[in-house]
DNA sequence: GGACACATGAATGCATGTATACACGAACGT
DNA sequence: ACGTTCGTGTATACATGCATTCATGTGTCC
């Protein structure tokens, strides 16, 4: 592990845990300092994140969280609808010819489902993650897998939004096993579609959470 | 302009052109004296093309452009497919709210349908080119705007193909015509549809071109 | 009193020396 | 002769000093 990526991963966590607070000015030599490494490696790891537009600069200012809202909500799942339902349909037309084993994902969904017994939300939420992570590997397209990769780094922001519905856990489950059916028969239209139907879905619980917790 | 920005789209262009060919093995080293810029900027430039994976990285042998395939040709279509769809939704929907101004498309589409009476493929490939770049910015999703444009840079290195079937210009010219209609109706699922027509009927010609070119 | 120009300090872009890690080949041992 | 190990060279990751750029505040001129 060089040092460029451990910082990436360190300040991705704290700025997805909110650790690093949104509109808290900093500099990249005030970084390093606090991450104990050089201004090389930070600097590396901090153009990662502005592509990822987890940070943002101000010329001659420094850097700085931009605050969640709504809107970048509302367009990051909305491109992660997209992506996913391409996923979902690259995955189901690859297992249907024979050029990808869908075991993974039947392990995981079966462990998700097995989860849903114990009553543990934030680990019913982290396998309900690996089964989108597994999918992207599935679908063997690496141009929409990066995108995806890059679209939910973004999303992470807001995913603890999700442990404010705990209810919808098995409804998670249930849009998964419908998912993964239309894999399983190589029917690419049908697994694109229950996998659109089952972001949007989330989509709408995130819009209700988020819109009582900022202005926006 | 930085010069880590100038080299950047220095390696693109010869990335893009073929003039770095693939396959050829570089070091950063070297690059960074061809283009008489230090290491450091260079490294910016390098890192950001391994992120689009138009510079593939042989640990301790060095860089090389990987091969055109007709496999990431197809990815990189189908994503842009999905991404593009969305983008001239969100644009319709954005217009009908009176929320972005269509001028600047209505401009570039004009322009595009003159330029087929003169006769001039590269020109009217590039008005062409204008045309989805500025349903980008008018879309205001800034996350499907950013996996938008590094597909397109991708997607770059196959562009040229369609230099090879200029017979096709007043198809997309129609094509475009009709998402710029349903843009301005408001409609954005017509819209969607209509955009991925226009990407997947490219994505045809694209791959009969590609297929005689190489073996893959 | 307002606007513009310049001084100043901070932030970061850039250059370069050094440390580390890895591939490859040679040489030795079995 | 083949496999293993160690030497060597190369590629790059890192640290750090210097150059450049830009925001901000102050002073002067109109």
């Amino acid at each position: 592990m060089t040092a460029a990526e451990l910082v990436f991963r360190q300040l991705l966590g704290a700025i997805t845990s909110g650790e690093l607070a949104p509109d808290a000015m900093e500099t990249e030599e005030r970084l390093a300092a606090r991450y104990k490494v050089s201004r090389t490696p930070l600097r590396d790891a901090v153009r990662r994140l502005e592509q990822l537009r987890l940070l943002v600069r101000e010329p001659a200012r420094g850097l700085r969280v931009p605050p969640l809202s709504m809107r970048e909500m509302h367009d990051l799942s909305a491109t992660r609808e997209v992506l996913e339902g391409l996923l979902a349909s690259c995955a189901a037309d690859r297992v249907a010819r024979g050029m990808a084993r869908i075991d993974r994902l039947r392990d995981i969904h079966a462990r998700h489902l097995r989860v849903l017994g114990i009553n543990d939300p934030e680990l019913a939420l982290s396998v309900g993650f690996d089964f989108h992570e597994e999918l992207r590997r599935l679908s063997g397209n690496e141009s929409a897998a990066a995108c995806h990769e890059q679209v939910l780094l973004g999303f992470d922001r807001y995913r603890h939004l999700a442990r404010a519905v705990p209810e919808r856990h098995d409804r998670i489950a249930a849009e998964h096993t419908e998912i993964l059916a239309a894999i399983e028969a190589g029917r690419a239209q049908a697994a694109e579609i229950a996998m659109r139907r089952h972001i949007a879905a989330g989509r709408e619980l995130y819009v209700e959470v988020l819109s009582r917790m900022i202005s926006d």
